[in-house]
DNA sequence: ATGTATGCAAACCATTTGCAATGAC
DNA sequence: GTCATTGCAAATGGTTTGCATACAT
């Protein structure tokens, strides 16, 4: 991520920390700096290590808490919902309501729609105050496609 | 669920497991038909639960089994990226790119817009064969909005 | 009869918690 | 100086695994 952008993500962390009276200490900072580089999905095992590389080290709490904060002040997005158990659905329900995810190999790939995005973001919800969305898309890729392609014509015989 | 609906979904699973060779068990389908009972989300835990207290004992290892079985023939979908981990990502990052989630106490509300399903749906995607799709919307519901208004006005004054 | 599926309990691993030491204010 | 934050290690809790038993095919 080009500099000039990380300077405004850490003025808005820094405003956010001091709005709420919290610390502004050289870890979340740090840790902040760490996730722009990253660009991408990560999760605390890769972040920390990440930071480790780096020989910069902070506990996996600190990691925990401050990943927290910045999920509050809205600079990082939680991608599951916001309970720690994992949440299915009937499918049937589920259709009734865009990271491209592979159901096969696991691959996330992203995919932009300005359009989509938009209609989106302009929906009218009663009741509800929106704030950023995010839109899974799942299903095969290319190469599991083919894969998939493939087996289906071996088992036309059974 | 209507009696049509989950037989429906009974073929569709029994169906299935032939298929693929796997057994058809009492456990599979007392499990099939208690997760058509719950309706909407639903974790390991109260699923289970639910069982128990129907009286009908399976192991929570079976639970998991067979949901991942119903997951695989797309009868029931997984709310969560296909790692164990949370997953995270740069809010910038993210947003490139509907179930209503209140960031500040967790409830999820369903949103339906037939015109937006329809055009994610009819949405042409390069080298991906899509399945189907979330679209999470994250926000906060009127309670907390209201109670956040509260907090903004006392802090006025900060 | 064969080998998959189940039940149980132990293992695993991401995340959280408790507490003493540190350091931002 | 005060108290939030950190680091460390232990605890927690959802999920997975190993293995003996049961049962669908």
């Amino acid at each position: 991520m080009e500099t000039k952008k990380y300077i405004e993500l850490q003025e808005c962390f820094s405003s956010y920390l001091s709005k709420k009276g919290l610390r502004r200490t050289e870890e979340r900072f740090a840790i902040l700096e760490c996730i722009c580089d990253l660009k991408g999905h990560f999760d605390v095992y890769v972040l920390h290590r990440k930071m480790e590389e780096a020989n910069y080290h902070v506990s996996r709490a600190t990691v925990y808490n401050t990943i927290e904060v910045l999920v509050e002040c809205g600079l990082v997005v939680r991608h599951q919902f916001p309970v720690s158990s994992q949440q299915y659905e009937l499918r049937a329900y589920a259709e009734t309501h865009s990271h491209l995810i592979c159901m096969q190999c696991g691959a996330v790939r992203e995919l932009k729609n300005e359009a989509l995005q938009k209609s989106i973001v302009s929906m009218q919800i009663p009741r509800f105050t929106s704030v950023y969305h995010a839109l899974y898309i799942y299903g095969l890729c290319q190469k599991c496609s083919r894969l998939q392609a493939g087996k289906k014509s071996k088992n036309i015989n059974e």
